[in-house]
DNA sequence: AACTCGGGGTC
DNA sequence: GACCCAGAGTT
């Protein structure tokens, strides 16, 4: 039996029951598709379901607000998803007169569609022959042919590229490109594959060798830097000043509070006395209300600090793009993880 | 080719 | 602590 065929046979008897799998509306299958990019199925889900009753189509999509758009996809990370999205439903509505768009190319130039979601809805919602290539495939594929190469390296990403390409199921990439997803997440899982149940073993270098431990190989990408934050509650009845991040950094546009950043780790005593702090607060009075917490991001260790700001000059916000908000409107700003969860505690 | 962009789960 | 997740965009 052929490499597809047992795939296929796999698939038939271990078929996960995915919401976006019941449908061949390329707008729904896109919206699923980047939602779980570098996102586990089980997290994502409920995003799917909140976003598909939100914006059933994608003239409503790109009607919307961005910050309506961002709110709703606060918690998920690497929000240029959100922002990428308004972009792409807007040039669906403006180029493609609102019809989603189910042929490879056309679906490349749109932003935050890559080879992979191109790939994907292509063959999901019209059996184009494109072979997805995600980290599923990658796995199974370098442990299969027992290929050393890393997955991330150039070298590597053409050939495993050439090889899924060889190796789809030209009769029906889609259903195929499913399986092999599927059989990535549930049987070829990055640790403790169950190779003893495994239809491929027999042909299976990895498994011949005993080398399914250390494949597949990944180049090593750079260590976290640290960040030491340390955000600001300034209340006066009923508000709280809130503050919009800047483009070129983490959390582009998401709300939070007037904070200071520090490269290495400072009391608040030091923080008062710094000339930083005095030059945008004055002699403000610093009370810490939440100690250090470690926030971790895939390139950066951010310890946060909150602080809580009395006797502030009554005018501080006008040089600022700082503005008060009604702390029952919160709700409504999308913010960042720190953030949210301090506002959920807090207030 | 290297870096950056989140948050959460698993071992 | 290291690695991974239905990756993409920028430099």
């Amino acid at each position: 039996m052929s490499f597809s065929a047992r795939i296929l046979d796999w698939y038939h008897d271990h078929k996960r029951a995915l919401p976006w799998r019941e449908t061949k509306n390329p707008y729904i299958i896109w919206l699923s598709e980047i939602i779980l990019q570098q996102t586990r199925v089980e997290q994502g889900t409920p995003y799917f379901f909140k976003f598909v009753e939100e914006y059933p189509n994608v003239t409503k999509f790109a009607a919307a607000e961005q910050e309506s758009i961002l709110r709703l996809w606060q918690g998920l990370g690497y929000y240029s998803r959100a922002r990428n999205m308004h972009k792409a439903a807007k040039q669906v509505v403006d180029l493609y007169d609102g019809i989603f768009p189910t042929h490879y190319k056309d679906l490349l130039s749109l932003p935050g569609v890559g080879e992979y979601t191109a790939a994907a809805i292509a063959s999901f919602a019209e059996n184009h022959a494109h072979a997805v290539l995600d980290g599923n495939v990658f796995r199974v594929l370098s442990r299969y042919f027992g290929i050393e190469e890393p997955i991330n390296s150039t070298a590597g990403k053409k050939l495993f590229s050439k090889l899924a390409d060889e190796l789809l199921d030209r009769v029906h990439p889609g259903e195929y490109n499913q399986a092999m997803m599927d059989f990535g997440a549930m049987q070829c899982k990055p640790k403790n594959p169950d190779c003893s149940i495994c239809p491929l073993q027999v042909d299976c270098v990895a498994y011949g060798k005993g080398l399914q431990a250390e494949l597949p190989k990944k180049l090593k990408g750079k260590k976290s830097r640290n960040r030491y934050f340390h955000y600001f509650v300034l209340e006066r009845d009923g508000e709280v000043m809130m503050s919009q991040r800047p483009e070129g950094d983490v959390w582009t546009n998401l709300f939070e509070f007037p904070m200071l950043e520090t490269s290495e780790m400072q009391s608040h005593i030091e923080l008062q006395a710094s000339a930083a702090f005095r030059d945008t607060f004055g002699d403000a009075q610093l009370r810490p209300i939440v100690g250090m917490q470690k926030h971790v991001l895939s390139h950066q260790n951010i310890y946060a600090s909150f602080y809580k700001l009395e006797n502030i000059d009554t005018d501080i916000a006008k040089n600022s793009n700082w503005n008060y908000y009604l702390l029952e409107n919160l709700d409504k700003l999308a913010k960042h993880k720190l953030i949210s969860s301090f506002v959920e505690r807090y207030f």
